[in-house]
Order: C-alpha cells, then structure tokens, then sequence
DNA sequence: CCTCCTATGTCAGCATGCAGACATAGGAGG
DNA sequence: CCTCCTATGTCTGCATGCTGACATAGGAGG
C-alpha cells in the first residue's frame, strides 16, 4: 500500500475530480437512500415528477440522463409499488404522463431531505458564495456542451 | 415538447448541475474514444498505468472509483489486446502488478490526445483561472468525502 | 510460534443500462 | 390528401457493474 507517493497527473483534469466528486456523491446518496428502498436512478425520478408533474418517460430520461429503456424500467418499479400513476392510454400522442400518488408524494419527501443533507455535507467545504459559483460554472458549461 | 418553461429547482442543486456535465463529458469521450476500439472505462485504466505502472488491479480500480471485479474484466480485454501485461503469479503479496506494452503506450498517446480535447472544449466556457479555480474548489470537496 | 486481521484476486449470480429495432401517433410540406 | 419525418413507448439481446462469497498472502499482536 503505497502512501500517495506524489498528486498525479490526473489529479490536475478538471475531469477527473470532476468524475471524483461526482462518484463520491453517488455512493453516498445511495447509502442514505437504501434505507428507503430507492436506489439513486429512482429517487432523481420522483424528484423531478414532484418538481415537474406529468412529466412522460422520455422526458424524463432525458433530465435523469440516463435512456428511454432505463427510464421505462424505473418507472414499473415505482408503479408496481403504488408510488406514481401513468394513463393506460395516451390522450393526445404517445406520450403517457406521469404524476405521482400520494404514497410517492410522502417517500418522495423522505427522501429529499436525506439527499439534500448529503449534498450539504458533500460541498460544505465550500461556503455559500463558492458554492454559488461553482454551481454557475457548471452550468455554463452544461449550456454549452448541449448545443 | 415543451419549452423549457421555467429554469426547475433541481438547476438550483449542485449535484444535478455537477451530474448534468459529468455525463456530458462521458458522452463526448465515449464518443471520441468509440473509434479507437476504448471504453471510458478502459482508457481510464490505461491512463493511470501511463501516469503510475505497475499499478495492481485493486488499486487501478479504486482510482478509477469502480470495483475490483469490473476493473478485472477490464484488464483481462485489454491484455488479450496485448495492451498491457501482468505476472501470472505475484513476487511478493497478492497484487500483480500492471505494465503497459509498447502498444499500449502507442493506443494511450493516441487515446489522451482525443481526450484531453474533449476535456478542454467542453471546460472552454471558463477562463483558465475559472478552470483551476474549479479544480481546487471540487479537489477540496473530494479531499472532504474521502474521511 | 500461533492467531487474528486486512488486502488481494477471482468466481458465480443478479441487477442495471444500453444499442438496435419495431410499430405507432402527430405534424410538416408538397 | 398523401408522404416523409420526428418522437414516443416498448421488446429483445448484450455488455457492464455490483453484491456476496471464497481462498490465499502478508503483517500485527499476543
């Protein structure tokens, strides 16, 4: 077990602390979500339907970032436990519009103070100003590369 | 398909926003690196071993924040490729340490050089005071979780 | 010397995620 | 009206990643 010799190269690619910072709060959203019986995929789904209602599967795929087949699997597992409701039958297109039930309204509230505590403590290095900025570079390069 | 009514809370979040750019950047060097014949994975691996050989599997895995048993396949394709080489049996512990061949090196430099461009243009929004400071502000937040 | 304890490599089973493909619904444009 | 074209939901494999488990090597501590 070598003892952190030297700070890599690595260690100097936005990317990679990047990709650090981002594993780290993962793992740790998923340690505080299990207890509830969500993994992290199914939680960023409630929270967008609570935050965004009606939402269809592709759409919300693409605001989780992950695929329609991926999305379709996580919204069964939440239908099939009474947490959201979907029309059996589109009104108008294809698509079939989300809402959640009352039970995914109140594991959804659960959940979101858990994930916010992690997210507190993951960036409390940083003060309230720091992370503000962070946030906005973030996003500006978020802007950018989705065009 | 609505128009982006309104800017949602979860743009308010910074582990959505640190999210939303992480899998921008997975996306675009999956795509850079598809043509070479490397996974995201993969490259990974073979850029650690360039910057640190003789890395063993569990150590190239927790760098590269997956398990040991993925890291395992991963190794296996990549020396079946002839990219790298392990002892069959360890000289002192248990951990074989990895080298890269002479081909693997030459895959690596072709490998980092699309990388790294990817990397500097998704980043390219901020100034590189912006981007270091952003490196600090993330390395700090790293240094944190891992305690 | 003997006994934990940790770390490592590896195997098997399972869940998740993705690419590819298909049918279908609605709109755009001639 | 008819013809592309796009978007959506869904099905079928396939690849990847993880959990749980096991055997083994080395070191710590009595």
């Amino acid at each position: 077990m070598e003892q952190e010799e030297t700070v890599g190269d690595l260690d100097q690619s936005v990317g990679y602390v990047l990709k650090q910072v981002q594993a780290s709060l993962h793992t740790a959203m998923d340690e505080v979500l299990r207890p509830l019986g969500l993994t992290v995929a199914q939680y960023a789904c409630l929270e967008l339907l609570g935050q965004h209602p009606g939402l269809s599967n592709s759409e919300l795929a693409r605001r989780a970032f992950v695929t329609r087949q991926s999305m379709n699997l996580v919204l069964r597992r939440l239908q099939e436990r009474g947490l959201l409701t979907r029309p059996n039958h589109a009104a108008h297109g294809r698509a079939l519009p989300t809402e959640l039930t009352r039970a995914g309204q109140s594991t959804l509230r659960e959940a979101s103070v858990a994930a916010r505590a992690v997210e507190q403590q993951l960036f409390s290095p940083l003060s309230q100003a720091q992370q503000r900025r962070l946030r906005q570079d973030l996003a500006a390069c978020a802007a950018a590369a989705n065009r």
